[in-house]
Order: C-alpha cells, then structure tokens, then sequence
RNA sequence: GCUCCCUUCGUCUAGAGGCCUAGGACACGGCCCUCUCAAGGCUGUAACACGGGUUCGAAUCCCGUAGGGAGCGCCA
C-alpha cells in the first residue's frame, strides 16, 4: 500500500469555497495536499466551489489565491491557469451537472423534492422528539408522474434529491483512519440540486473530484461521515472513486474548533503581523504530520520528507508559541537585505544588523528605533534598580569618558573600566540602562555608532551627579 | 437521539505485543558562555483518560466507561 503510495504520481486538489478568508486549517489541507502531490511528482489542482451564488464573493476568490500563492503553495490547474479538466470554478460548470442529473433521473436514481424548508424543518423536529435520526421522510420519493405533473401545475420549484439505495453496505479504506464500513439504512436521500437549479456541495464536489482525475481526496475529518454518500453518488453515476484520507482538525488551545475568539486564524492576519512563509509552513509541516526532519526545513525540501502514512487522526492544537520557534528560526536565516524588506521601514543596514537577532516580528523593531534616534519610556523597576546601584558618580565618569572616546565603545568601557575599577555587568548594565531604557537588547557598540554622539551623552548625563 | 471519529509530557508528536526505566521537538527551570537579550552547549521537571479482559508479557489487541469532536442542512 505505502508503496504504491510513494511510487505512482498523485492528484491531490484543494477546493475551497469562496466565502471567506484562508483559514489556517484549510490552509494546512491545502499545504499537504500540494505536498503530496509534489512529492509523487503528480499535480495539484486549485478547484473553486462557488455554487452558493448567495455567500461567495469573487474577491474571496482572488484573496484565497493570493494567500495561496504568498505561502508558495503554487497549483498546476486552476481557475486563473486553466487546465485538462476546465473551468474550475464550479459556477461554470452547470451544463456538465445538468448531463448527470439527467442520467440519474432517468435511471431514477434521484427525483424531483417538493417539499418546502418549513415542512422539512417540523419533520427533522418530529424525528428528533421521537428519538430518530432527523433524516429526509422519503414524502416525494415515491410520487406518481400524475402526482409530479400536479405540483409542478402549480408552480412549485423542485429540488432534486438522490434516491440512496436501500440496505446496502458502503465500504472503503481512508488513507488516514484505515477501513470504513457504513450503512446506507442510516443516511436519508439528500438534495444534489437545489431549487434555483445549482448543484450542491455532495455532488458537485464528488463527480469533480471523480471527473478531474483527483486519486487522493484530502480533506479534514468533518467530511469522514459525509464519504458513503458521495461515494454512493459516484457508484450510481458509474463514476470512478477517488482515494480518500481525512486529517484531524485544528483546534485552539481550549481544544474547540478554531475561531476568531483564538486570536489570528487567518493566513491574512499572520501575514500581516510579519510572519513569514517559511516559519508558517515548517509549522503547519509538523501540525498532524510527522516528518523524518526534526528541525528547520526550507520550503522545497519538504515534498521528499512528507508522509502521507504519518497524517495524525486526532485534532491538533494550534499553539502560536510553536510557530514562534519557526518565525525565529526564518528571521535567522533571512539574508540582511531580505530584512530591510521585511521591516519595510527604510531602516539603515547598520541598523538591521544590530537588532536582526531581537527580533520576531517587525513591529519588535519599533522600540529601537526610538533607542537610536527617538525619546526612552519611562524606566521599569528593574532598571531604575540599576541605575541607583550604579550611583550618579558612576554616569559623571561615564559623560567625561565619553566625551574622550566619543562614539567609540570600546575605548568608553576602557576608560570607564580604568576610571572606576569596574568590569563585566556592573559596568556594563549601567550604560546599557542608560543608554536605551531597558536591561535587554542588542549590542552597545554598534549602537554608539547609530546614535547622535548628543542623544548619547544627554543620556549619560541625566544619571549623572549634578553640580 | 442515531451514525461515525478521536484520546501518550502544558503543546506538537515517536510508538504496529517484549527494543519503553515511554524517545524527540517546542515551551518552562537550572548550569555554562556572555554587559543583557537572542543564539549555542549541557541538564532538569513533565504523559500512555479510566476500568475490565486476552497474553508469560500491553501505550500497543478486545470490550466497556468517561471526555472531546464531526455528520445526520436546498452550508461547504
């Protein structure tokens, strides 16, 4: 099985619908799906599901793609690029469904619904006050073409449902959860076409999975209960079945579904906030899958090191302490050039250079700015503890010092080393508290070099004894 | 209610009956390095949801229980 796996070419697809921006669950499906596609060295399809006309949005369309594509994960059929299974946005795609709907209600395998949402609504709350599984009656299921023809004299739409056949065992093996064997007895005849004539979700995804070629559905576990249907769908129209895997869900650290309530859901809002491609994917990479890497991977190794038999079953939590670790880790290997970018502030390359390793995101570079050519918040606890150790006879020698080495730092601690008998922290703390507010940061000696010499001896001197 | 899925350190996970005194990573603590932070090195705390079986032996197999989740929509 797993050799088969990883030798024949895999066409995986991501199929999101238009209606909002990229989740970061999705995007972790689509992640994957792409991976899995490039490691086998098949083909990765975008197919947009945009049958519900009432909630998706074109722009949703083009932001989807957009966020598809700053995260790298590129497509090799799809809305924008065309493809051998053209179009894919399902909005497009009426006259092929229309050609299958016919054939099954010519096959009576799906027939006309007069029913309306109000009577189907009393009939789920019936079935469920009586303890039954709220599913479809079966009221238009077996009406007369008499019956049929009188409805429609009266001017009611008809949803068309699939007419599921009776007593039958689905069975079929998930790529993630192993063999699966459901009962057709438990699953009520559901609409394939609304009333305003478009598809719905159960058949429009199953036959273009099946048409496109797709041999490896993924997608997450909310869709495992939904397999036998579409599978039954697919059996009906003698349609080929795809392969199907479902991965657990992402979840917030309460272990609910993740929502906005868990703060950045969207790979928008990590874009914004300046994570980085890199750092999300290495993430996402290891979040329900399991990789023979243990530490930092670019990008383009990782097709080689996916393992489609090592997608997790149980729902992950998505921790932003973890994805952190990969953020530093990207900065780290950001070259000085690609920083400037990312800050996109204008900052000098001598400034990069000095706070590159403090930071995680930009906005972590604001503070030193000010450091270099701004005003200093008011001193914490901490360091107005530092600055009274250090005693104003200790600034008085640091401003003389200065004014003799100027900028140069080195010569500074010397002077002041010789000056004052002392070294290491005691010596260093002080002028690092004065110099920039704060007990932590990156280097002095650059720093001297950033700053106004007058920014620079203002601050020593504001410690300083005064005469 | 019915059907289905899931459950190993705080988090991500390894684990396919003996290799498990349950391994790694992140986070956290300590030590080293160091003016501080970061980085790096060493190190520590910390988990098989519970109860029954099967077996010489169970984190691994079976059955229950508990908890979490999904589906049962003219949403996808």
């Amino acid at each position: 099985m797993s050799a088969i796996l990883q030798s024949s070419p895999v066409i995986t697809r991501f199929a999101p619908s238009p209606t909002g921006s990229l989740h970061l669950g999705n995007a972790r499906t689509a992640f994957f799906c792409y991976l899995w596609a490039r490691k086998s060295g098949g083909r990765f399809i975008l197919r947009i599901e945009d049958t519900d006309a009432e909630r998706s949005r074109l722009r949703f369309r083009d932001e989807l793609m957009a966020e598809l594509r700053w995260l790298g994960l590129d497509w090799d059929e799809g809305p924008d690029i065309g493809g051998p299974s053209a179009p894919y946005s399902q909005a497009e795609r009426g006259e092929f469904y229309r050609a299958l709907f016919a054939q099954l209600e010519m096959n009576d395998q799906a027939y006309p619904c007069y029913c309306t949402a109000e009577e189907l609504e009393l009939s789920r709350k019936l079935q469920r006050m009586s303890g039954k599984p709220p599913r479809y009656a079966g009221t238009c299921r077996h009406l007369t073409s008499a019956e049929r023809a009188q409805r429609e004299a009266r001017g009611l739409r008809a949803a068309l449902r699939f007419a599921v056949p009776e007593d039958r065992i689905i069975e079929f093996t998930d790529t993630v959860h192993g063999p699966q064997r459901y009962a057709s007895s438990d699953i009520g005849d559901f609409i394939i076409r609304r009333d305003d004539g478009t598809s719905a979700f159960f058949f429009c995804n199953a036959v273009d999975d099946s048409v496109m070629g797709v041999t490896q559905v993924l997608r997450g576990d909310d869709h495992l209960t939904n397999t036998p249907r579409q599978l039954l769908l697919l059996d009906a129209l003698g349609m080929r079945r795809p392969g199907y895997g479902h991965v657990g869900l992402l979840v917030g650290a309460d272990g609910a579904p993740l929502s906005k309530r868990h703060g950045s859901t969207s790979a928008q809002e990590f874009r914004e906030r300046g994570f980085l491609p890199a750092a999300i994917l290495n993430h996402l990479f290891r979040l329900g899958h399991t990789s023979d890497i243990e530490g930092w991977s670019p990008v383009s190794g990782m097709p080689a090191h996916f393992r489609p038999e090592h997608l997790g079953r149980a729902p992950a939590r998505f921790d932003e302490t973890q994805l952190v670790h990969w953020q530093k880790e990207a900065v780290g290997r950001m070259s000085a050039a690609e920083i400037r970018v990312w800050l996109g502030s204008g900052d000098s390359a001598e400034f990069v250079e000095w706070v590159r390793h403090n930071l995680v995101l930009p906005a972590d570079a604001a503070p030193w700015r000010a450091v270099v050519r701004g005003d200093l918040p008011p001193l914490g606890k901490g360091e107005q503890h530092v600055i009274a150790a250090a005693g104003p006879e200790f600034f008085t020698a640091a401003a003389e010092a200065f004014g003799q080495s100027s900028s140069d730092f080195k010569q500074l601690t010397k002077i002041l080393k010789e000056r004052t008998g002392r070294k290491g922290a005691d010596l260093y703390m002080p002028l690092r508290v004065a110099l920039t507010g704060q007990a932590h940061g990156p280097e002095l000696g650059p720093l001297l070099k950033l700053m106004s010499p007058e920014t620079a001896r203002r601050r020593l001197e504001s410690y300083a004894q005064h005469s």
